[in-house]
Parts: structure tokens; sequence; C-alpha cells
RNA sequence: CGGGUUGUGGCUCAGCUUGGUAGAGCGCUGCGUUCGGGACGCAGAGGUCGCAGGUUCAAAUCCUGUCAACCCGACCA
């Protein structure tokens, strides 16, 4: 299929020197000033003529991983009504996040975040056998999520492209396997998007379910916090499991301590001299039935509040006046001597420290030598504390190196969360009526556009991975008479018909202009043709990812381009780099 | 939602403290010279200074309100 060639002269690709002074990161930048897209409000884009042929190219790999593991593509609507979400109880649970809106005749709707609500209504009439498990289905749409803060442009934005996968199970095992396929397809699309990524474990958050597993895109500017290590294990900092290593300060009985104005771990640790590690954090609050819990971490990590809610049945942090009923104080807060009936929650870690440095309960005092079991004790253990770079890895037990990343995708097993609230079941062999087994499956698409950027830019523009380059190839004819022209437009035509997606730069533009726009949208290939090339009987040839460029006979330049269209197109992915055109 | 900052041609910003009726660079239009890494000259177009009130002879500038955008934070003892 030959595509036609795109003239720079009719693109409407405004490219700008200085980058709104809105945007902060690279991605934000360079959409923006390679002319891809322009913002409309906050937090919500429009996708100009390149930034959507982007947007597509991901959209079809998303696509064909999708089609490859047998999930079917249909189309779900953006609106919805209440009544749906009220059913799964998200209208109420779902919080400021969810764009509500009525319509003429008050009835209620939102402009979904996502799609569980809607896709289990639908097969819920109508998907009745087991016989026709498993089902998956999948979309490539519009989601609309009213952010707190939209920032850092597609990063996160209010209305963005997501592809949402559901599947139904009749076993267990059978959503296990689409999970497995789910995760490869996943695998593979951020690979062939070119990205540096990791699975990591994760929590499972507003939508429901146990297991999970995010896809981070390697990069400073994400947003999540994640913990890594080279055995090939990673997980987000809000999920993954802490094994930390808190260390004695002394254990030679309870010593009261004055620390007058002392209020934080970090003054404490500095007023003793001793480690933060030595220390021992405690926080109060109440779990869903309104009991007083007390959590103890190490004073180096911090409380996890997912960690916390589960181990507790619910954790609120208590307020000041809270504090102040139970007769605790903030800052000075400890193990021995808490309020009757105080349930004791301390971190696994801490059962290896036989004396504790904590406070006392009482203003303007700390204890040291605080002895587990003879001065207090503990009601249970538990993993509650953020894990954090030099931690140890739970798979080999080395320490873990800290990275940020972005969340391009993220798997989910659902269970049966929305199939028993929405009614949504299927006779199963044994002729008894079960709720299905779900699974959910995202692919943050205009997410990943952003996250290809941020990998794959440098000071001078944007380096699009040949996958989703907006075209392959530009030919830049560095002038529009003599003979540099039609031979730019015969080439550029001899590409397009070897299949390659070309453009060709021939606005009447000085030759300064035409490299650094190129650089900056950030063609893979850039073909360039002048007079003096011509007078040699060569073109240059340069590409964007290393910047190498290369003078080419021209006898020989359409045999090369042939070839590496070749090589291409048999490699897996079927997007090679064309660094064979480089080969020595 | 709390705190901070900013709203001035399409973009980046100056002018505001000390009121006197609006500027620069880039971009845009035309002409000419240039032409292998964001050229130069000349001539132009383009702004109710976010919006609404108020003070004043006079408001981009001072006051009040309002809207919007951006940044930081949002229970971290």
């Amino acid at each position: 299929m030959t595509s036609p060639v795109l003239r720079m002269s009719k693109l409407y690709a405004p490219t700008l020197k200085e980058s709104p002074n809105d945007a902060e990161i690279a991605s934000h930048k360079l959409l923006l000033r390679a002319g891809m897209m322009r913002k409309t409000a906050s937090g919500v884009y429009t996708f100009l003529p390149l930034g959507y042929k982007v947007l597509a190219k991901v959209e079809s790999i998303v696509r064909e991983e999708m089609d490859a593991i047998g999930a079917q593509e249909i189309m779900m609507p953006a609106l919805q009504p209440a009544e749906l979400w009220h059913e799964s109880g998200r209208w109420n649970d779902y919080g400021p996040e969810l764009m509500r809106l009525s319509d003429r005749h008050d009835h209620d709707f939102c402009l979904g975040p996502t799609h569980e609500e809607l896709i289990t209504s639908l097969v819920r009439n109508e998907l009745r056998s087991y016989k026709q498990l498993p089902l998956s289905l999948y979309q490539i749409q519009v989601k609309f999520r009213d952010e707190i803060r939209p920032r850092f442009g597609l990063l996160r934005s209010r209305e963005f492209i997501m592809k949402d996968a559901y599947s139904f199970h009749a076993t267990q095992e059978s959503l296990q396997e689409t999970y497995d396929d789910m995760s490869r397809a996943y695998g593979n699309i951020c690979e062939r998007c070119g990205l540096d990524y990791r699975p990591v474990e994760a929590d499972s958050g507003q939508i429901g379910g146990k297991v999970t597993t995010e896809f981070m895109a390697l990069a400073p500017a994400g947003e999540a916090e994640l913990v890594h290590c080279s055995c090939g294990y990673a997980a987000n900092t809000e999920a993954g499991e802490c094994i930390c290593h808190p260390t004695l300060y002394k254990n030679d009985g309870l010593e009261k301590i004055a620390t007058p104005g002392i209020h934080t771990i970090e003054e404490l640790a500095e007023f003793l001299g001793i480690p933060e590690s030595s220390t021992v954090k405690a926080l109060s609050g109440k779990n869903d039935e309104g009991k007083l819990i007390v959590m103890f971490v190490p004073g180096d990590h911090e409380l996890n509040e997912i960690k916390a809610a589960r181990a507790a049945g619910g954790f609120e942090l208590l307020t000041d006046d809270e504090m102040e009923g139970y007769g605790l104080h903030k800052g000075s807060m400890g193990p021995v001597g808490l309020p009757e009936g105080a349930h004791v929650i301390a971190d696994r870690s801490l059962e290896s420290v036989p004396a504790w440095v904590v406070g006392a309960n009482e203003e303007g005092y700390h204890y040291v030598g605080a002895a587990i079991g003879r001065d207090f004790t503990v009601d249970e253990w538990a993993d509650l504390s953020v894990v954090k770079p030099g931690d140890s890895c739970p798979v080999c037990g080395l320490p873990l190196q800290g990275a940020r990343g972005i969340e391009v995708s993220q798997v989910f097993q659902l269970g049966t969360k929305y199939s028993e609230s929405m009614g949504a079941t299927f006779m199963d062999e044994d002729g008894k009526e079960k709720p299905f087994i779900m699974g959910c499956y995202g692919v943050g698409v205009s997410r990943t556009v952003a996250a290809i950027v941020e990998q794959h830019s440098d000071d001078a523009g944007i380096a699009w991975p040949m996958s989703v380059a907006p075209a392959h190839v530009c030919v830049i004819p560095l002038a529009l008479n003599g003979d540099v022209l039609p031979v730019a437009e015969k080439i550029a035509a001899q590409l397009a018909d070897l299949g390659f997606e070309v453009v060709i730069d021939d606005r009447k533009e000085r030759p300064g202009v035409k490299f650094a726009d190129a650089d900056l949208i950030g063609w893979p290939v850039q073909v360039i043709i002048g007079q003096r090339g011509l007078d040699n009987g060569t073109i240059e040839v340069k590409l964007r990812r290393t910047g190498d460029k290369r003078d080419v006979p021209m006898a020989t330049f359409v045999e090369m381009m042939s070839f590496a269209r070749r090589q291409a197109k048999a490699s897996k992915a079927g997007y090679g780099t064309f660094d064979i055109l480089f080969d020595r």
C-alpha cells in the first residue's frame, strides 16, 4: 500500500521556536513546539495532523496486539447513564474525578472515566453460557477524568485516549490465561513503541480486584515512584513489599529522656545522634469501625496508607482534636502507656529490634530502650512501610534501586466485583448460575505518546522510533531551483513506491529552517538533497536518533533503501531502525 | 480545596513601584538581496492591556470583585 507523499508546504504543523510558558517537561514542550498538538483547556488537547498520526500509529500497534490474542474491538459510548454507576456503587465511590452532567430531562449522566459498568451491562443479558467463554472485548476511546490537578500535558490530562479491554471467564484459570496473554501483549506494545519499561507490582486502587501489574515507562518526569532490582523484580512504591532493616540503638533497659520541642523523627535522630533507622515512628488512626489503631514503622520509612488500611480494616489518621481526646501527643507518641483498648500494629521489620526509640506519650519526652514484651506489647505484625531504594529485594535480597516511571498501562484481575454487584451471570457446566470472573486491561494511548517523547528526545527536538513516527523519511530539498527539487520529488516518489511513508519539505525556506524543523518534528530519517551533493552524484542520509550522516551515491541510494525496507519488514516487530543504512 | 504566581498583538515577554492614552523580539503580509544548520534590508498588518465595577481631569498602571492559567501542597507527626 503506497501512501501519498506528504508535502510540508501544505501541512498544518505550526512549529514554534519558543515553548509556550505553561509547558514544563520535554514531552509537553516538544509536542507543542513540533506542531503536534495544542491546548484547548487545562488538561484538554487537540491533536494536529502530525500528533494525530503518531497517536494513530500507537493505536494500531495496540489494535494489532489485541487482535493477535483474540480480543474483539467494539465501541462503547463516552456518555454513560448514572443508573449503571449506581448499580456498581461507584456513582458515590468514584468521587469528584467523575465528570457528571445531566440532560434536559434532568437525568444524570457521566462521561466515562472507564467502562466496567457499561461492558458488564452490555454482556449480562446476552452472554449466557460457559460455552461462550472466555470472551475479551476492547475499545480505543476517549476517557474523562476530572483530575484534581491536570499537568504535564498528555501525562495527566482530563480527556485522554485509552484502550480498555475486558475479559469474562468461567474460571480463575481461564482468567489467569487471558491475564498472561494481555501482559505479554502489553510488553509487546511497550517494546514496539520503543519504550524502556518495567512491569511492576502495583495496587489496584479505584478499580478493585487484587492481582495487577502496571507497565511503567522509565522517565524522570514520571509521576510514579518505583523500586527495581537487577533480578527483574520491580514494584510501585505504593504497593511494593517492604523488607527493610531498622537498627538497634541500645537495649539497656527503659530510659526516659527529656526531648524538649522535638516532634519529628529528623529532630529526634539528630538530638540523640543516631540514625533515623534506629527510631520508631508512631501514627494513630481509626479503622472503619472507629476503633483506635496505633501503628509503628521504622523511623526512616513512611507509613503506606494502603497497607495500613488493609491491615487495620480501614485506617484514617486521627485529627489533632481526636488525638487530644485520647491523650495522645503529636510527635511524642509511643507504644508505652497507650490508652486502653488501642490496637497496636507494627511493621514486621521492627520485630527484629528488641528495644525501640519512641515517643513517651508525654509532651517533650521520648523513651530509649523500650523493649517489646517487657514495656509494651504489639498486637499484630504486618508489612506497613512504603518501600524505598536500599530496602531488600523480596525476590533475591539485593538492595533495590529507585526510579521514576510513567504508568502507561495496567492489567487487573477484577474477579466478580462488577458481575456480582450488577448481576451479570452465566450458566456454568454444572447447571448453576454464576457471576462472571472478569479482568480489565488498560493502555493510556495518549499518555504512551508522551512517554515515548520523554524517552526519545533531545535538545533539538523529538526523535521518534520508526514504529510510531508520523512518517518514516523526510526528503529535504535545500533549494527549489535547478535540479534539486525535481530530484527530490523523484526520490520521494521512489521511496513511497518502496512502501515508506514519505514527507517532502518543499517549503520555500532556508536550509537552516528545514533542518531545525526536521530535527524538532523528529522524522527518523532525513534525506538531504542539495546542489553540492548532486554535483558529486551523492545525496545525504541522516538518522535522527544517532545524528549519523552519510553521503550515499545517487546510483545506489534507492537500492539501499529498498534493502533497508526489506530488512525492516523481516524483523520481528516489522519496524527496524534503519541502522542498516550505516553498517560499515 | 489551601498557598503562591501570572493574565499586555499568534508566541515569548517589557512597561505597572512613581497614573498622562502601548512597546520589543519572534511569527505574519509585500518587495528586494540572500540560500548546507532557525539570514538581512525596506515597507506593512495586527492589541477594547482577562472580565466587571470603582477612584481620578486622566487607569495597562491604583482599589474591589470576578474569571482563567500555571506552580506548590492536600492529612507524611
